[in-house]
DNA sequence: ATAATCCTTCCAGTCACGGGAAGGTCAACC
DNA sequence: GGTTGACCTTCCCGTGACTGGAAGGATTAT
């Protein structure tokens, strides 16, 4: 298979995919022409891949679910704790959103949103003090 | 004033006082010295954009608002439109981390956490078919 | 033969800084 | 007056996870 029909199948662009190699997360062959040589198995990895990061996990991340993922003697609690880690981190980064959302919504709702210059938005930005 | 008093006094790392300068977002004078001067105004400017960092603002957000903030002429609309485009912005990312949550939690539930390598959140990232 | 579509590598840019080196300046102290 | 230490300056590189584009080689179709 070449980069294309594997950028297809896996819903990752071709330039992704290149990232991917150079960075070690999947070895593909090389044929007589230079070009990439995908076999099922790394259109599986990049699959698996494309999922991981759909759900927010960073590459680092990835790179030890597919370490997890092909050994067959991992324990499935290494992989859950670290699934759980990065629940806790999402959590913390809504929370961090909402307390932002919070606060920029009380300055709106002060906001006339006319023509006229006073805006409670700006103030608050200045530090509410002129 | 020095930039080490303005760090403290704004809050803001020396360095990216710095980085603020060379993007435009303030200029403050130089001395004979080689030395930036901070006026009062610029520590000002500092602590609004520090502010609206804080909240989530993206940098070029920040010079737009900047901008609003010194036009006296300004219509408290246009701020509020900045606004709440950003907090629609914040909802889209919390739907978005919400969303990855949820699928993840549904694949943590189903996995035991126990030293036995079967793993419903692997197979779940493998497709779930193998 | 030629044109279109692939493929390759390499370089540069994104965003918002942070780290650290090399070197100039200033204030205080002895 | 010399020296230390704390400041200041610019410059360049690195981050994460790609994306865009240029320059050039390979393959396929007509």
């Amino acid at each position: 298979m070449n980069i294309k029909d594997v950028a297809e199948r896996s819903g990752l662009p071709a330039k992704t995919i290149r990232y991917y190699e150079e960075i070690g997360l999947i070895r593909p062959l090389r044929g007589a022409n230079g070009y990439r040589a995908f076999r099922e198995s790394d259109l599986h990895k990049l699959a698996f891949i494309g999922r991981a990061r759909g759900l927010g996990f960073t590459i680092e991340e990835c790179r030890r679910l597919l370490a997890l993922y092909e050994d067959r003697a991992r324990a499935s609690a290494d992989v859950k704790a670290l699934a759980e880690a990065h629940l806790e981190e999402m959590e913390r980064k809504i929370a961090e959103l909402r307390a932002m959302q919070a606060t920029l919504r009380d300055l709106v709702r002060g906001c006339a949103g006319d023509d006229r210059p006073d805006c409670p938005i700006l103030t608050g930005l200045a530090g509410g003090c002129c």
